[in-house]
DNA sequence: AACCTAAAGTTCGATGCTAAAGACTACATA
DNA sequence: TATGTAGTCTTTAGCATCGAACTTTAGGTT
């Protein structure tokens, strides 16, 4: 009685439980909340993991795609702005875009107008990989969803929403680097 | 027009739209609840980031801590149980528990009643740290939630809580490694 | 008793990340 | 024109992680 399967992680009530007997002055309600957002991340990553391994690329490569893709047509930036875009060094940045080069996934040229700037483009073999973890990812946040009403939806994105609003508020972007991601 | 600060993310809303440009047939409720979801993570890790660099550990030191106060007095896990729990493969974690122990938060002793296992166990001065870096956190995350109101706060932890039941039973603990947490 | 198999942890090689140092370019100033 | 300075990317060294091979022990089987 107690663990879910094998050994992985208690139920969350149990965890909650847990954290009361060893520290006292504890609101229930508010480790709830920030224990299962944790969790519900962790589910979330390792399902993504799973569909663009699927599709022969990593989540790190998903995430270069989606900035270039956001960033909207000729779907180009520089190593700089992706690096901060995704919370990276410059130097972890180089090593990426070398990898995904190779993979065929983005081109690297030299600006030639500032030749020591550098562009990164999306290919269309980018763009097209793009689109099928987009097509297998929206397929799974809609099952996660399932269970929500249409006003419940509503009002989880509000809420969601004001919560981002004052930590992004009170951390006005690190100056940069969002390291420490476990 | 546009960016928040420098050049870090866009807002959420302006994210929303530019997905529903490259991405016709997308459901922009689902996407906000799932892009708030990520990013309210990220946010969160840097903030508990800084907390226990300013104790002088590590956001890693942390979770193995925690894992051990929570299987409760004596406070010992085998390497193997801590790694499941972390989603962590064992070699990980024999380095890991190699750090935490010149740091003197753990200590690792071999089971004589069987002499393949070793156990895990947490020193005073570990548990003083989990104690501390629980103070700081607690704190953060009330302050999180500050703007939402008690009777929201039991809505969202509910929603949450159902969202978790449906991934968690989805992926009955990945077999074991919940690896590809970008 | 000798052997086989399974389980637990460590070691090894490769990868990706960080922080810091280095190389190169553009631009302002003298 | 020469020089200083700031900005952009790359290189280097160190660390944490993973996957796979290896070591040791426990326990069952013949």
């Amino acid at each position: 009685m107690g663990d879910t399967s094998g050994l992985g992680e208690p139920t969350l009530e149990e965890q909650i439980a847990a954290y009361q007997r060893e520290f006292q002055d504890l609101d229930p309600q508010v480790e709830k909340i920030v224990n299962a957002l944790s969790r519900l991340n962790r589910r979330m990553n390792v399902a993504y993991g799973r569909q663009t391994a699927e599709l022969g690329i990593t989540n790190a490569d998903w995430e270069v795609l989606k900035a270039l893709v956001l960033s909207g047509a000729p779907y180009r930036m520089g190593p700089g702005d992706l690096a901060k875009r995704l919370g990276l060094t410059p130097a972890a940045m180089t090593h990426r875009i070398d990898r995904m080069v190779t993979e065929g996934l983005v081109n690297r040229e030299r600006d030639e107008t500032n030749r020591v700037r550098v562009i990164v483009e999306l290919t269309s073999a980018g763009r097209e990989k793009w689109l099928e973890a987009m097509r297998l990812a929206t397929v799974f946040e809609e099952d996660l969803l399932q269970d929500l009403a249409p006003d419940e939806r509503v009002t989880l994105g509000e809420v969601l929403t004001r919560l981002l609003r004052r930590v992004e508020h009170a951390q006005p972007d690190a100056g940069g680097r969002l390291s420490d991601l476990d």
